[in-house]
DNA sequence: TATTGTTATACTCTATAACTATA
DNA sequence: TATAGTTATAGAGTATAACAATA
């Protein structure tokens, strides 16, 4: 019964932390003058090129979503497309000059944010969260990959 | 050094679970006929009536973004509108019959979905992942209350 | 005057279905 | 046949600005 509160609590907190990150890329977005979504792309972009199907995947997108997202990202000339040069169907989304601008100061902005939010806590208790949720994600893969 | 690599597998680890928690949404949503927005809407009112200022800080909507919102789930049947009894400007937003089921159902699935996930973890990490991600969302409360 | 909520408008975001090109 | 990505379409979601009614 208390074991029962425990988990529900656990599951508000996962919906509330949510609301939170959602906040984060829409302040910072508007701050760089992006969407939530574009900024979020924008952050995915900053570790390298990414393909088509695997951004899809990523962002939780039907193909034909990401589509248009790339498309206006594209005509703002935030990033570009490449010819994968193994597969003549694939694309790889790669951040242009000016996109690299936007991701980091994106990238940055949202992470200096959480981290803020992190750093309020004692070190004892940052590692073991990290490390709890690196262990929720990983039971969600193990779910999804039956 | 080291540390600063801690905070941004927090950051990163946060960012996840907000794209886990969205695509929770998403499903169970798709399942019961209703938009992730929807969804979500329907979760918070199964507590009880809210009034729209209130929903729209919840939900981090503008006033117009949420009267739009409402209007959709109003129309098929799921919420009603009634007056505030105090403040005749203000409106409660409810749950009809029907929204009642699909509600309590969209809140029952989302929230078994992720305590499922939680229930791989030890017990003592549970508890203190709650805990902690408590605190973080205090954090935030003090941040924004400046 | 300030607050609550709506309307009007113009986008962006998104999924579904049908399609093209390549593997 | 299957996969990568696009196009067409329709609707949902969202913010901004201007507004109405009430406090």
């Amino acid at each position: 019964m208390s074991e029962n509160a425990q988990e529900t609590r656990i599951a508000d907190a996962l919906i509330q932390v949510t609301r939170l990150v959602e906040r984060v890329f829409a302040e910072v977005g508007r701050h760089c003058e992006l969407t939530p979504q574009q900024a979020q792309l924008l952050c995915l972009l900053t570790d390298g090129p990414i393909g088509m199907t695997d951004l899809s995947r990523l962002l939780n997108l039907e193909k034909s979503s990401l589509t248009g997202l790339v498309d206006r990202v594209e005509r703002r000339g935030l990033v570009a497309r490449h010819r994968d040069t193994c597969d003549r169907r694939a694309w790889h989304v790669a951040l242009t000059e000016e996109g690299q601008r936007a991701g980091a100061e994106t990238h940055d902005l949202v992470n200096a944010r959480l981290e803020a939010l992190a750093e309020d806590l004692p070190a004892s208790d940052r590692d073991q969260v990290a490390a709890a949720l690196v262990h929720l994600l990983a039971a969600h893969r193990r779910t999804t990959a039956d």
